[in-house]
DNA sequence: TCAGAATTGATATATTGTATCCTAACTGCT
DNA sequence: AGCAGTTAGGATACAATATATCAATTCTGA
């Protein structure tokens, strides 16, 4: 898990860069998804909210600050499990321009990891051989983890 | 586009071996999803259902259709776009239990092609070093198709 | 301090998907 | 043909996810 000050601390940095406040709301959210360390749907982070907080966020508000956070990179969303996770490589210092993410069918685990270089070369040839001039750097794939597989012998 | 009458009636075979029966209703959605060549919603089918045929198609049975035709390999789910399409290796005699897809971002066209082992490979054992002992064969990519990279400038 | 922009609240509604229970249709067997 | 059991579909309700819209509030810079 990431460390949650220095996490927050970059977050700011990040928003101040992007021209964007860095509000008691949205850092809630961000909190949230930084403490779960794992992916969230939106509804489920309104309620994490909701129970530590009297101030009521409604799911509304939620899609709003996500798509923010988002655009920040401080977030990721995942579209095959409709879920946010924070970005593990947030408080690092390199680039990370290229996200991918291997999902858990069994029990939705999300992991974020590294491809090769080569991999990935591969991956744009099929695709602009196929008409696509850019695939998405961030790539879903699904699975199962190492303990789903084994339960389900 | 597939050869349509080639489709159902290999659809109605598969059904057959699969000991499921090939009913109006089966045959009604596969048609939709075979003559639209393209990626539909649930909804979107049930429309087409009911806009070619005085029966109603309600969304429920459209769902549990769906279910059973990709069940039986007909049809694929398109995680990311929320779609389904029609196997377009439905009708070739080769196995193909590996599909791949490319999803455009801009017109949501859906383009299905084939990886390289070599790509393959690699995505597996990135997967494996992350814990993951098993990914599935259907790999979802986000991307941008030549038409709309080129209006997008 | 004041105007304009950014943020949030509040409410309604669209979209997608699942649960459940009941009825209809088909199949295999006698 | 008639029956029992299974499969398929109808109907309804509802859960989960997401967007649209407009008003109120808060912040920022001149």
């Amino acid at each position: 898990m990431l460390d949650y000050e220095k996490a927050i601390s970059i977050a700011e940095q990040k928003c101040l860069q992007g021209g964007v406040r860095f509000t008691q709301r949205r850092k809630q959210v961000l909190s949230v998804l930084i403490k779960a360390d794992a992916a969230l749907s939106a509804y489920e982070i309104a309620e994490q909210c909701n129970t530590n907080s009297k101030n009521k966020m409604p799911a509304m508000s939620v899609y709003r600050i996500l798509d923010l956070l988002q655009e920040q990179n401080l977030i990721h969303r995942l579209e095959i499990a409709n879920k946010y996770i924070s970005c593990s490589h947030m408080t690092c210092s390199h680039e990370h321009d290229q996200s991918q993410f291997l999902i858990c069918g069994g029990c939705r685990h999300v992991e974020e990891i590294y491809l090769s270089s080569d991999a990935v070369d591969a991956l744009q040839t099929a695709a602009s051989s196929a008409g696509f001039s850019a695939i998405s750097p961030q790539l879903e794939i699904k699975g199962w983890c190492a303990q789903c597989q084994q339960s389900e012998d």
